[in-house]
RNA sequence: GUGGGCGUAGCUCAGUUGGUUAGAGCGUCUGGUUGUGGCCCAGAAGGUCGUGGGUUCAAAUCCCAUCGCUUACCCCA
């Protein structure tokens, strides 16, 4: 048997109800918002993702789908989608067009990591990216986007973290410190984190190898390295948080792991969906369209995990989706009807009801028992004797009353039935 | 890449110290009088016990290998 390839999912009818009520709300609250939706390509040439996300970042160095096409070039299947918004931003210089660009997708992301809980090889993100200002009131409202949609889901367990990066200066100064105050306990540091010592000293920080932690005791502080102008920022971020009533925990630990943030980072977290717990990731990054080659220009944005979402609304019973049921089920008494019952279902449908009928030459009985899986608000028996009259029964399934319309009068049905 | 757990019907699972034709619930299908659902009742279909090898008189059950799924680490949404 040919199955889908490892970390894939099919998306089947019964589940679909739970991604189609979160697109929903996702493209409600990006109208209030006023953020516009853009789609890019699903692959894009690789260079665009090393130069964007960063050589050095495990999604580029180990986890992309690239291959090389008939032409010889190295595509990517884009693992992320901040890159590939910021290639279109500048490849139609969207940001000569408006000072501020408010851009938003839901899409699919491909990397190759070892599934897990809440972790797949092809995953479905959506996010929004705030391209052309540094304004902090842009941070705040990014985050309060995430955050509505979720409350909108229904969740209630959820946390916000939050932290600054402040400017590629004082990050760096920043880990130089830790580095020297690390050093020191080199030796007693975990294999992986002897490793990000040199490869990047942060990610130590949120190590989950429990003697790193308590030796992380005493180490200095993001936030102490930062500087007068991105502490304001900071700041204004917090007291514009605190204005929206969005509960959030200062988290001087939260680093994140690629390479273009500046200023705001920020998760939003759920302790109910196993050990892959961000639901929601984002920040600022002030450097990135310029790295890639476009005028310098201060954006930030998210990005939601659609797989963790939903098996966070599924771990709290967040929503329930709507119970699925059609207006009218054709019930065909004599086998020589196909045709009138075809003829009937096609008037009902091109009205703009939802119809069924029986394609398995089925007994009335078991025509009923189809009727009433699916939750068919009225039944239409179609023969018989009072078909020979030019009737038909009309059956209403929730009190079982019935009664004769005439078939010239089918109009009359279409207002008892929606 | 590394470690743990698990592979029996479409689904969820049972299968006792290896011992008759491998079971249940749900779902599906048919029927319970001539044209009427839900509840109920009766019956049916559906399984190479993941795959391959080994031990044994005998393997779903024990051993080995392999594949798959799952979970955790790394990292990330």
């Amino acid at each position: 048997m040919i199955k889908a390839i490892k970390g894939t999912n099919d998306i089947l009818p019964d589940e679909i109800q739970y991604w189609n009520h979160l697109t929903n709300i996702v493209l409600n609250q990006m109208n209030i918002y006023n953020y516009k939706e853009i789609r890019t390509p699903i692959f894009e040439q690789t260079e665009l993702f090393s130069r964007g996300i960063g050589d050095s970042t495990d999604i580029v160095s180990k986890e992309m789908y690239t291959f090389i096409d008939r032409s010889e070039n190295s595509l990517t299947l884009k693992p992320e989608m901040t890159a590939s918004v910021v290639r279109a931003f500048i490849e139609h210089s969207l940001g000569k067009q408006f000072g501020l660009n408010k851009l938003f997708y839901i899409s699919p992301m491909f990397r190759q990591e070892r599934p897990q809980a809440g972790r797949f090889r092809q995953f479905h993100q959506f996010g929004i990216e705030a391209i052309g200002s540094h304004n902090p009131y842009l941070d705040a409202e990014v985050i309060q986007v995430a955050f509505s949609i979720l409350q909108n889901l229904g969740l209630k367990d959820i946390e916000v973290n939050l932290n600054s990066l402040g400017i590629p200066e004082e990050r760096n100064k920043f880990a130089e410190a830790l580095k020297d105050f690390l050093s020191s306990k080199k030796n007693e540091l975990s294999e992986d984190s002897k490793n990000r010592l040199e490869s990047n000293v942060f990610r130590i920080l949120d190590s989950k190898n429990q003697h790193d932690q308590e030796l992380l005791a005493g180490s200095p502080s993001l936030i102490d390295f930062l500087g007068e102008e991105s502490l304001e920022h900071f700041n204004k971020v917090k007291e514009l948080l605190t204005i929206a009533k969005i509960p959030y925990s200062e988290n001087h630990k939260l680093v994140r792991g690629l390479d273009y943030y500046t200023h705001t980072t920020f998760e939003i977290l759920s302790s109910k969906v196993g050990a892959q717990s961000a639901l929601v990731g984002g920040g600022r990054y002030n450097l990135l369209i310029e790295q890639l080659g476009g005028t310098s220009t201060p954006a930030v944005g998210f990005a939601a995990g659609i797989e963790r979402i939903l098996l966070a609304c599924k771990a709290e019973e967040s929503f329930i989706p709507a119970k699925e049921e059609i207006d009218i089920y054709l019930i065909r008494v004599d086998k020589e009807l196909e045709n009138k019952i075809f003829e009937i279902g096609t008037y009902f449908r091109y009205n703009n009801r939802t119809v069924e009928f029986d394609y398995l030459s089925r007994s009335v009985k078991a025509q009923m028992r189809e009727a009433n899986r699916l939750n068919s608000k009225f039944v239409l028996f179609v023969g018989g004797e009072e078909f020979s009259k030019g009737e038909v029964q009309l059956k209403n399934m929730s009190d079982g009353e019935q009664q004769i319309v005439h078939l010239n009068n089918l109009d009359s049905i279409l207002s008892i039935i929606k």
